[in-house]
DNA sequence: TCATTGGATGAAGGATTCTTCAGGTTTGGA
DNA sequence: TCCAAACCTGAAGAATCCTTCATCCAATGA
């Protein structure tokens, strides 16, 4: 009944000589312009294989299948962007609320504007390729920063609660995926990330039981 | 170079009979299920028809490919959620803004969780289908209806700009999909739709009352 | 009643795609 | 230098899938 079979998508095994330690490279890059030229529908592995400029062999030899290829290239790609999130949420702590949140959200959209393509490549897929699953792991952890952070502001009692957490997560995320869709400017980036920025920091702000003044 | 190969999206036919309006509405239904229970990978023509009952020649009597079945599928369900929140914009007018800002949103998340599974089921082809097109003229619609409301309200000076509405909507939209992907309970979406709620009020009445210095 | 048009059928052609594997090439160390 | 392990190749089998079309069934109205 499930979308998903049971299929492996661990990696097949790991490149120990640097040679092919670039090839391994080469497709992941590979997969993501082929996602962006062909779309979701025609991903195919001897594609994908043909513009890595290696056989669809050596990609089998990586990957147990075409799934797990994707799995790996979005996986990377969100362990990269909590990553970042995570080390603002650090840095950020012992300050106002207002500047914490700033911090958190300039370091997420500008982790996601990295690799702007990579990030739009991979929402033809996330619902596909073990993203709900994934989706909860990397929620999670950015809500846990986001909490141990917000609790040491300087200027609220109670930090928002769990659920204020995630709407806001959900939130930022939306935004995020209509701007790289619309292959923005930098002008329209800068807008829109000071538009998100104030958006989270107003909701912070109601979620969040003032000290008294 | 672009994903999409010109393909008609146009339906064929449009039924005449009564018993080819049921196969129609059977069909479009039954690419729901299949795209639940199969997943948009699975997602097969034959399988479809196989589900509605019907043959994969009745299929392409009324859609010319694959496509245009997701695609109409698609649209009918953006149009209802975009037509219920226009009708709750126009009844919320010449309010004050939070009270505004509450209607509109209930009445977004309500039509979106009338049909759970149908928005559920078409996150897996929003991207491939004529998505980014579609979804460029729905956001449109919805903001039209969403600053004539606004310029009513009776507590604001000037109403937040295109850049700040445009924001919301997208957030409500990333907000409304973590949601529905989580297959929630009704006490969950209740309290999910206030938080919501909380947000977007919190956010308009920032955009509202000036600019950031 | 019967002709005409709308509606339904499903086997099969044509095209893709995933994945394997037997055999070749390169690398790194002994 | 030489060998074993790592790495690469790409033709081809097996499995789907999309779509068509010749053919049959049902409804409508004259």
């Amino acid at each position: 009944m499930p979308a998903n079979v049971l299929v492996a998508f661990e990696p097949r095994k790991t490149p120990l000589q640097a040679r092919s330690t670039v090839t391994v490279e080469a497709i992941c890059e590979a997969a993501i312009q082929v996602l962006l030229s062909h779309g979701a529908e025609r991903f195919t592995t001897t594609r994908v294989a043909a513009r890595a400029g290696v056989s669809v062999g050596t990609l089998y030899q990586y990957y147990p299948n075409k799934q797990s290829l994707l799995f790996a290239v979005f996986e990377h790609h969100m362990n990269n962007v909590v990553a970042k999130t995570e080390v603002a949420c650090a840095r950020a702590c012992h300050k106002p609320l207002a500047e914490m949140v700033r911090e958190m959200v300039e370091a997420y959209v500008d982790a996601k504007m990295e690799r702007a393509d990579i990030s739009v490549a991979l929402y033809q897929v996330s619902a596909n390729v073990g993203g709900p699953a994934l989706i909860k792991r990397i929620t999670e952890r950015s809500r846990k920063a986001l909490e141990s952070m917000l609790q040491t502001a300087t200027d609220t009692q109670s930090p928002p609660d769990k659920f204020a957490i995630d709407t806001m997560l959900a939130a930022m995320a939306g935004a995020m995926r209509s701007l790289l869709e619309a292959s923005p400017s930098s002008a329209t980036i800068r807008q829109s990330r000071d538009q998100l920025v104030l958006l989270c920091q107003s909701y912070m702000a109601a979620a969040t039981a003032k000290s008294p003044r």
